[in-house]
DNA sequence: TATTACTCTATAGATATTATAGAGTAATAA
DNA sequence: TTATTACTCTATAATATCTATAGAGTAATA
């Protein structure tokens, strides 16, 4: 299960992509509309921003806006960034890869092969949505 | 990402599985070979018989056994008993859906529509594979 | 220069995960 | 019948993670 903080990221972004524009969106205002407790979401868009996801601007008429076109950014992406691996186990992560401690022969692990199938199944469809499809959905 | 419960409980069920016959297999037995706390290994193959999935049998010559055909049981059964939901969102699950306290309409919400799509595209795989599938694997 | 709005650090309650200890009970075989 | 084996149950606890909040600080703008 996705945590209430990769929830309420992708919330955000696809409000934020909703908008279309280039003006910043505030914190605020996407607090209210989606529902999310505002100081959570401070530090998510933070992070968000830290990815290079997001850019901020201070002061008056300042808020949070897209840095990327969201036609190039992936659900995998987003899901990487929010929540971490996506991938069932540590040893078949791509991106977060860990060797178990058992498990002296990866290629010898039924589940090891198994999961490995399942994370490119589940891979094949959040890297084809990007984050313009979900504003679309 | 899987718990260790899980990826043990997996393990353990592969163990037993391999062994074939309807021999009990001891509890030291699977901690040994694979590599698996003894005591938490105790209290997760209660589990999966609560669940029906393995029996035991006490005294001198007890041990675990499956209590089902492997050929019958898939892995998204084992992973919803060990693990729980599989979907990536409680408003998507079939097993254990929850309403989310906001999103007024489930119909309306893009992540609603995207992660149901998700959750097939899993479900499809770890519905496919049976536990007799992962010790051939 | 006042206001707005993001930034950063600290904190803390709740929950889940992982693991261990030890007493108890049932079944078996000799 | 009895010793042994092996599962059963309850309690405990150290971590780790998740979720959420508070408040002081800083940068940008009108």
């Amino acid at each position: 299960m996705l945590s209430k903080k990769t929830k309420y990221g992708l919330k955000a972004l696809i409000y934020i992509a909703k908008q279309g524009g280039t003006a910043p969106v505030l914190i605020s205002d996407i607090s209210e509309k989606e529902q999310i407790p505002k100081k959570f979401l401070e530090a998510i868009l933070l992070d968000l921003k830290k990815f290079g996801i997001l850019g901020s601007k201070k002061g008056k008429g300042g808020g949070y806006y897209l840095m990327k076109d969201p036609k190039t950014v992936s659900a995998a992406t987003l899901i990487r960034v929010l929540d971490g691996p996506i991938a069932m186990l540590p040893c078949v992560s791509l991106n977060y890869y860990e060797k178990c401690d058992d498990c002296p022969h990866e290629d010898k692990c039924s589940l090891h092969r198994f999961m490995a199938d399942v994370r490119d199944s589940t891979l094949n469809i959040l890297q084809q949505k990007s984050l313009h499809d979900l504003t679309l959905l």
